[in-house]
DNA sequence: CGCATCCTTGAGTTCGCTCAATTAACGTGG
DNA sequence: CCACGTTAATTGAGCGAACTCAAGGATGCG
């Protein structure tokens, strides 16, 4: 299942009930007495920059919550180029599609350093038959990943290669405005934009020019929102 | 809730269990006793080209079933510009996000005749709390959605016009091969495949010199499709 | 120190956009 | 029945943006 053993640590087996970030996670809403139907134990996975949750066209044995960091979802086309059609931060979950009974869609690799939760199909199978309750939260993920994908094609798809990086720095900056954004190298920056990675560069180093952004660190950039939201819109 | 009153016929209220085409519709596998627990009357609607089912940011009523026909889900960008996100057909649902108590995210317009139920999203809430068979369909929406839109994404969105055009027609040729594909005009074909509408023009004119479309009828396509299937590939 | 990887930058070409003019199709009213 | 107006589609010309191919720096690791 992991590729990447040596970039997998398992941390131990979560205790649901006591989480920290349970608000956030898929399965924040359910009592005590619905983790007790749970007896199959859920793992609580660290994973390092380039490993992989699971590759596109893998029978789906499990769903991941990502409790902190951040996984790029990438699909590959017939004749080799790769795209990024999303990226998973705290609280998404990636490989809903196990839950019809679909192979994995996606190739879904870490960016940067992630937690994570293993839920086995079975344990999310058995808790919605019991539990409404996580119906509703399955919904809202669901509508997430609906969300962003729409958001994507019309955000990160769509006019010059100015607009749509000026976009995605917004994007990534939305939930934490004074917080660097941080990246991954200009081939998937590219890929992601629907750029080649010459683009990409390209773009950034204009922006470094104009006080857009500042690389502080390899990836680390910081921003300029309000300059950014004029490029997004105007150009 | 219509604005074309025009367009749109109340065909009468539908009788679920008698559908006829019940197993590809949302409430497929509900029994009698599921559709007894419907106190509110399920429209059955017909609407003509250019109808629209509802706009982006109206607060969501009712969820669509398409019957027959077909409706595009429309994205307004802050610029003014539109892009078309996916294509419904029989059997699809429009407006899964009032579910998750959202607006529409879209604006949804009839591209062909269409018949669609309306079903009120207090029909659908309830019947998902008593009967654990309607979530699978739900879900199986969901993942129609998500799925659909990455494939926008990766395959209508990513490399040349011509490619992207040739995938167009062989996804709209997909699960009729002998049928001729049908489209709505130079625009919509635009912005469906994210360029002008003159590149569109210019391409499907390019095609049909290589004698890899014939235009029958106005918007009416017949399609050689291993030779589309090489454009898609190879340029 | 040397190799590998990633990033940058240049030059030339192709592709798609914009603006604009022309043609085609269609429905209305004279 | 034809002239007209309206809307959609085509086609051209010029420009700008992004791609490709390729060379040259930077950085880090063994």
């Amino acid at each position: 299942m992991h590729r990447n053993g040596i970039d997998a640590a398992r941390l131990g087996t979560a205790r649901c009930s006591s989480c920290a970030i349970r608000d956030l996670v898929l399965f924040g809403d359910l009592h005590d007495q619905d983790f007790d139907l749970i007896h199959i134990p859920i793992d609580e996975l660290r994973l390092q920059h380039g490993a992989t949750l699971y590759s596109a066209g893998d029978e789906g044995g499990s769903l991941y919550t990502i409790r902190s960091g951040l996984v790029k979802l990438v699909q590959f086309l017939p004749d080799g180029t790769q795209r990024i059609v999303r990226l998973l931060r705290q609280g998404a979950v990636a490989g809903l599609e196990v839950l019809v009974d679909k192979p994995y869609e996606h190739t879904a690799v870490v960016l940067q350093e992630t937690e994570t939760c293993r839920l086995p199909r079975a344990v999310v199978e058995r808790l919605s038959k019991e539990t409404p309750r996580l119906h509703a939260r399955l919904m809202e993920r669901w509508y997430q990943s609906l969300h962003q994908a729409d958001e994507w094609l019309t955000e990160l798809s769509t006019g010059s290669a100015r607009r749509r990086l000026a976009r995605l720095f917004l994007k990534l900056a939305a939930d934490a405005p004074n917080e660097p954004v941080l990246l991954s190298g200009r081939e998937d920056l590219g890929a992601m934009l629907g750029v080649g990675m010459e683009t990409a560069s390209r773009t950034i180093a204009e922006f470094k020019r104009a006080g857009l952004v500042a690389e502080r660190a390899p990836n680390v950039f910081v921003c300029d929102l309000s300059a950014l939201e004029a490029v997004a819109l105007d150009g």
